[in-house]
DNA sequence: TGTAAGATCCTA
DNA sequence: AGGATCTTACAT
């Protein structure tokens, strides 16, 4: 089928803030081992660029900070407040510090990890960063990996049913401040698919 | 070697 | 509004 074509480094080779926005809709596929694969549409995103305060990158490279001066197509996973890792995707040139954290997915099938007993929702299972990598799996072992079909994370592009869902405006992105930050507060750099559950949250 | 802050999330 | 929990960055 001509859907879930992988993407391709080239296409997030673009400033984040173009590419966010167009990754909604897109699916972020975790294979975990040979036989367990698992996908989640991405429903919320946050573009982060070099000038801005609040990216982790802002004005100087660092261990941490490393990947996001790198190429686009790899993963930048990080660790935060000890609790959760967050999943980010780097965009733009090489050299040019630059990334798009993926938020919330909906996932198409539950983990089997999962006990569906303990979870009163379970499309809320990837809503929020810290969810999702939860949910997935996601941890520093997978920081700074590139992301292609047979790794351990990749992206697949829009299928024609939600691009033609969008065109016809059955759907829409809601574009809106960022969360959960004390720097660049007021940039409208955070994008969601209106009226979906699995975001994490409105406003 | 010390310490302050943080792109979170859940509970009260 | 607060707390769990720990890595990172930078100062001493």
């Amino acid at each position: 089928m001509p859907d879930l074509l992988p993407i391709e480094p080239f296409w997030l080779s673009r400033s984040a803030t173009q590419v966010a926005p167009e990754l909604i809709g897109c699916t972020l596929v975790r294979q975990s081992s040979d036989d367990l694969t698992l996908r989640g549409v991405i429903v919320e995103t946050e573009a982060y660029e070099p000038d801005d305060p609040a990216m982790h990158a802002y004005q100087r490279q660092t261990v941490r900070n490393q990947v996001m001066f790198g190429s686009a197509g790899h993963a930048y996973v990080y660790r935060i407040y000890g609790y959760y890792h967050c999943l980010n995707i780097v965009t733009d040139q090489n050299g040019i510090a630059s990334s798009v954290l993926i938020r919330a997915v909906e996932l198409e099938t539950v983990p089997p990890w999962i006990d569906l007993q303990q979870e009163p929702k379970p499309h809320r299972l990837a809503a929020g960063p810290g969810k999702l990598c939860r949910a997935l799996k996601i941890d520093s072992s997978l920081n700074a990996i590139l992301l292609e079909p047979g790794q351990a994370l990749w992206l697949e592009h829009r299928n024609s049913q939600f691009q033609q869902q969008l065109d016809e405006g059955r759907l829409t992105l809601t574009q809106t401040t960022r969360i959960g930050l004390t720097k660049g507060t007021d940039l409208l750099q955070r994008w969601y698919l209106s009226k979906c559950p699995a975001v994490s949250k409105k406003g």
